[in-house]
DNA sequence: TAGTAAACGAGACGGTACGTCGCGTCTTTCG
DNA sequence: CGAAAGACGCGACGTACCGTCTCGTTTACTA
């Protein structure tokens, strides 16, 4: 495979990987709001015009640090049975949030889908809908092998399941205790 | 009472509540981020020192507006039962976030806290921990009446309560069907 | 007189006089294409936006250091005859075009007034005019006095009187004896 | 004589020819400083890499095409008296910056040596030492003839006579009649 | 007649300065 | 002495060109 540094052939992949690691990096260690192009720019040893030619903007660049880890990390095996995925989704959607970079990334973005507006409908048209779509996937199987009624409401019960994980991340009550804990709490409910 | 207009006996009512009330506006007409100091002043009709004077910065006033409603709104009766507290309280923390404008500023907010950290610390020592005691208090009590289990997990609970309500305002999901059928739910788990 | 620092009420004369000190020191130290505005507002202790509130861009700011000091030296006193009075300009002229920092910035903008059109017409409407009036008043006022015919081409005369002057300035052969030497010589051939 | 296209054995003609030709009509369209190598590079078919490969910036390319255009142009033959000569080179000079193209660019460039110093140097040693050459050459040759005293001060007889003509065509009060006028003037003031 | 090396088009790159926006601070004058 | 008005220093924004670079193509001579 070519590397590209920069030409009519193609982008810098070099710089493409140091601004989604320069940026991640700093929006775990200041905040997404403190996080500048200027500074992510500065870090990552590229003009600012480099980044300003790929990505609309500082939250462009940070949904594409998300979208390239979830994808690696949230997209989960068929266990079997509605217990063994809910259990791993909340495991692993717990394990992202906490412990990985991107999972920290991810919050912020959340919370910048509401602050602002334009980037909501992005992130919502390139991101969320297909994390939705994730997290709907145990239940509509769970569904078609019977496991749940025809008319379960699938958005109110994925809600009851990853809502609690995302209102305790952010006040910073998540571990794996919590998460296993809600898994039996939330299984136990449906049986 | 004296409606003072800015003199040495203290400062201009009318201007804090103009202040309070367009900020309000704003927020909920073009987003939080896109709400700035200088266009509430414009809109109030006041001067932008005046802000400051009074207020460190625009999370301050929004949290202002937040901390007014809420206190109104969000504090509950004693129903006597845990699934009547539940109910009521699901369903308040539903009208709030659904009807009143000050429910848009507390979804921005407790976004807002996310992504600047220094706002974060003011937002959950000035706000957010008064809020956590709010949602506690029916499951504290529920534990008083022993309706649950001594042991049980305040915060757990509490959070399989309210989080799957937040994330819904979030993705706009939430109206009082979906509150009711979730309180239903939830207390059918409890039983 | 009261000296404002910048409030309702006007503008900062520090920062006007800063300004218009370091821009005018800037382009006799580098030429005026390397004079930049985020230089000139550096070394003036002034925010870049103080001087985009006041002036449109780099070249109107020359414009004030010419107009300020044009005004008072090259205003001549009626020496009651035209010998008197074009070898009087035509020393003034070459003082200020040689010992006056602004005579420099003059020269720069005057060629900056054909490179760039926008500013050609500010520059022709807000100064050159004026100039070129100033420079005709010592012919007008010899006209009125019969020393010149009634039908003298005032402008042509002109351009032969200052033409060389600034054609010797641009190429460093301007001097005093120059000067001199090119009156007595102009005044010959009128004679 | 054989047309390169660009290759091993040398530049491709159709290339420089392209881009002297945009460069020219580009400042005559839009004055020199709003003149940019991306536009003439686009304008002329031709890659910018394949402009910087030949001239070091915006200002040499216009350089050479005054060069080229003035050794044609301003080169005048010896008509065997000063009278003829001056007033031949009064013609030509005004011929050539009102009516020929290059003439607009030889302004721009004359500015251009005054705002930017590095310019300026190259500006003279390529151009302007050949340009004052030329137009002292009748001047000297009369001297030879007898017709203009031995210790005649040769630069400052040059400017008397091209001074006004420059300056008269920056303030586009130069056509064909002021020169004529010019000539006999200054011819008069030599009689 | 295929190989080869220079010039080419295309355009991404690291930079610098631009002109704008909003921040939070300040100073003046008025009521 | 609080308020209106608004200038100020500051810092980041997003844009325009600069001059450099690398890529893959074209083309004229060479072996």
């Amino acid at each position: 495979m070519v590397v590209h540094t920069g030409n009519r052939y193609g982008r810098s992949e070099e710089a493409r990987r140091n601004v989604l690691q320069e940026a991640d990096d700093l929006v775990v260690a200041v905040g997404l709001e403190a996080t500048t192009i200027e500074e992510i720019a500065r870090r990552a040893g590229v003009a600012k015009q480099t980044i300003y030619r790929w990505w609309r903007d500082k939250n462009a660049v940070l949904l594409d640090v998300v979208i390239r880890d979830t994808e690696l990390t949230l997209d989960l095996p068929d266990t079997g049975s509605l217990p063994g995925d809910v259990t791993q989704m909340c495991a692993n959607l717990t394990d992202f949030l906490i412990h990985d970079d991107a999972g920290a990334v991810l919050l912020s973005l959340r919370a910048q889908a509401i602050t602002n507006r334009a980037f909501g409908e992005v992130f919502r048209t390139r991101f969320w809908q297909g994390q939705v779509a994730r997290e709907q996937e145990p239940l509509r199987r769970a569904v078609g092998r019977r496991e749940l009624p025809d008319d379960t409401d699938i958005d109110h019960l994925r809600l009851r399941i990853v809502g609690p994980l995302y209102a305790a991340a952010e006040e910073g009550l998540l571990d794996r205790g919590f998460a296993r804990e809600h898994s039996r709490a939330v299984l136990a409910a449906l049986g």
